[in-house]
DNA sequence: TGCTCTACGTTTAGATCTAAACGTACACGC
DNA sequence: GCGTGTACGTTTAGATCTAAACGTAGAGCA
């Protein structure tokens, strides 16, 4: 039998609730962000998953999905160097080559040797990845939009603002690493 | 040499350029989410990955401080059954199950036959495991929380109403799957 | 011209997760 | 009392990622 994550049937666990539960354990303790960190992070766990589940009935993965969504949306001629879309997905060049592969395998991409100078390889959409980007593509954004309509317009302004300032803050905290 | 991703040199992606993109390539594409479910996602890689760095420090990994950190902050006597810990850590019974195991070799945690009736094994903090999550926990909170101080306080409160109305009406919107 | 150094893509080794298959203890109905 | 089903933890197979080691093409320079 399948052993999927079952859904809570109890009471949701709340951000609150586990800072809650450090200060009654370890009075003192900072928990000043965790009712920030965690529930981004659960979010961003279930809006993955939900993403999952639309990509498989798309015939999609989310891998494939990332790789031909960056080099589509980087316009004609539809091609991006490895290194390039390593820097622009989050994932290692490694982890790049490997997707490449597979979705070469599947004749989704095609390599080709870059024109400008250099040692670049040109990650190139074929005309069949072109139709399964264009295919998905609607899909998935469709659903996350409709995922978040519990928010009103100003409500969506808001937390775009919100992430927005902090994502650019935590960046520079994190590059210059000190404290 | 070290591939690690390297800091983007490039000014860093923004999520209103990808919906820009998008816009351009595709006039009509359902681009109202990006700017939210982008930056959630690049904000949880980015508090991953600096915890991770926080953690090797530390001697521990974020795993096992995940599994640490659910049965201390449960309270005396400081056990857990499996499938209670996989319930509140968001992963499988079965990488709890090795997770367990992993930190059992370690000595972190012991595992007892669950006293009350049915077949449930306790997982169960040694005196080192307590030991080593009493010493991590506050190394990572408190970076966190230096993390999150370029918002103002009332910045912070209402990301965090914001952060928590989404979760939960997105956790509703996925359990009843349909639409 | 020839050497060296750097940038880049690929490959490989290892870690960890999910999904699914198991094996078993306990509860429950007959 | 006894079979049957269900809940639970573990194991296994397979997928994918990161970190590191490679191999090589060009650029820069003497």
């Amino acid at each position: 039998m399948a052993e999927t994550n079952p859904a809570p049937r109890d009471p949701a666990p709340s951000a609150a609730g586990i800072a809650a539960a450090w200060q009654r354990e370890r009075p003192g303790t900072p928990t000043e962000s965790i009712e920030i960190v965690t529930p981004l992070w659960w979010l961003g766990k279930l809006f993955a998953d939900d993403r999952g589940r639309v990509l498989r009935e798309a015939g999609i993965d989310a891998a494939t999905l990332d790789l031909l969504s960056v080099v589509r949306r980087s316009g004609p001629p539809y091609a991006l160097s490895t290194r390039e879309i390593a820097a622009r997905t989050l994932v290692t060049a490694g982890a790049v080559s490997q997707r490449v592969a597979r979705a070469e395998r599947e004749g989704l991409v095609r390599r080709t040797p870059g024109t400008t100078g250099r040692r670049t390889v040109l990650v190139e959409l074929t005309d069949a990845g072109h139709a399964l980007i264009e295919r998905s593509v609607d899909a998935v954004l469709g659903r996350e939009a409709s995922l978040v309509q519990g928010l009103t317009e100003q409500e969506r302004a808001a937390l775009t603002g919100l992430l927005g300032k902090l994502l650019e803050d935590v960046r520079q905290r994190v590059a210059r690493r000190p404290e």
